[in-house]
DNA sequence: TATAAAAGGATAATATTAGTCCTATTAAGG
DNA sequence: CCTTAATAGGACTAATATTATCCTTTTATA
């Protein structure tokens, strides 16, 4: 439970590829997809959004692609997955008014908000610079 | 995202419903279903879940209903939350071995397996207990 | 033995996820 | 200008998960 979905999943590491461009450099959505081991098509359209957005930018015609909109120490894990998957909300309820009858005298709520800010704050303290730079290579 | 279900939802009403039960009274799904605004059937399902993972007893016949398998103390959130849902799993990545290609290289791996741990961290501490005593009536 | 409760199984409607495919648009290069 | 190479946008689809409902069976009580 609580999962990310595929699209959040790919949309993370596709930005992460971004980061790794050496100088910036732009990147095709075929190279991208291929290097990360995703569906290419799929990529795609979550790159839309991505640039729509605003978190990366896109180019058309020969000798386009993708570049990321930000330094990547100025994106946050957090906003990846909240512009691919919407705000990080652990239960409907805390959507604002209207969406649970009960906002007023449950005692589980405050667990819910509490959660989404521990959640939020997580995923803001780690950037695609952060990510980009680690050397992972477990035993 | 990150949201829990309706089931999880009514399995945590359903159960502080029998928390709160004076005395430990047993309870009928009908009168719980109606009190917590839940649908009866479904609610039914839910609670034949939670018998079977043993965080509930239940009595068939004349008389019968479902009680809380242990005091409200001993019940944790994410005990409710686990035994409806599954493992508090931010990534499928974390689920063991073979599930991911990138598990010994993925930078973004450790970032889940934090959220993974506060949020039980966060669900642990909440006892029904707690949650049955709040007198919560904000303005 | 009738009644009241949960247990179990099958089924269904709807929503979400995880894509694919086709056409249009835009830019560069010859 | 025309071809080629790239993304943008829209429509569509298959599979899966969610959110239930209904019917029959089992179990306990009075």
């Amino acid at each position: 439970m609580m999962a990310l979905t595929r699209k959040a999943e790919y949309g993370i590491r596709g930005m992460l590829y971004l980061a790794r461009q050496p100088g910036g450099q732009i990147a095709m959505i075929g190279d991208i997809a291929s290097a990360m081991e995703m569906p290419r098509t799929f990529l795609a359209k979550i790159f839309q959004d991505l640039a729509k957005k605003g978190l990366i930018k896109s180019e058309r015609g020969t000798g386009g692609g993708f570049v990321l909109a930000r330094l990547p120490e100025q994106i946050t894990l957090c906003e990846i997955v909240e512009a691919i998957e919407g705000p990080i909300m652990p239960n409907q309820c805390l959507m604002g008014e209207g969406m649970c009858s009960f906002q007023k005298t449950c005692p589980v709520h405050p667990v819910w908000r509490r959660l989404q800010k521990v959640t939020r704050g997580i995923l803001e303290e780690v950037t695609l610079k952060t990510l980009a730079a680690q050397k992972v290579d477990l035993p």
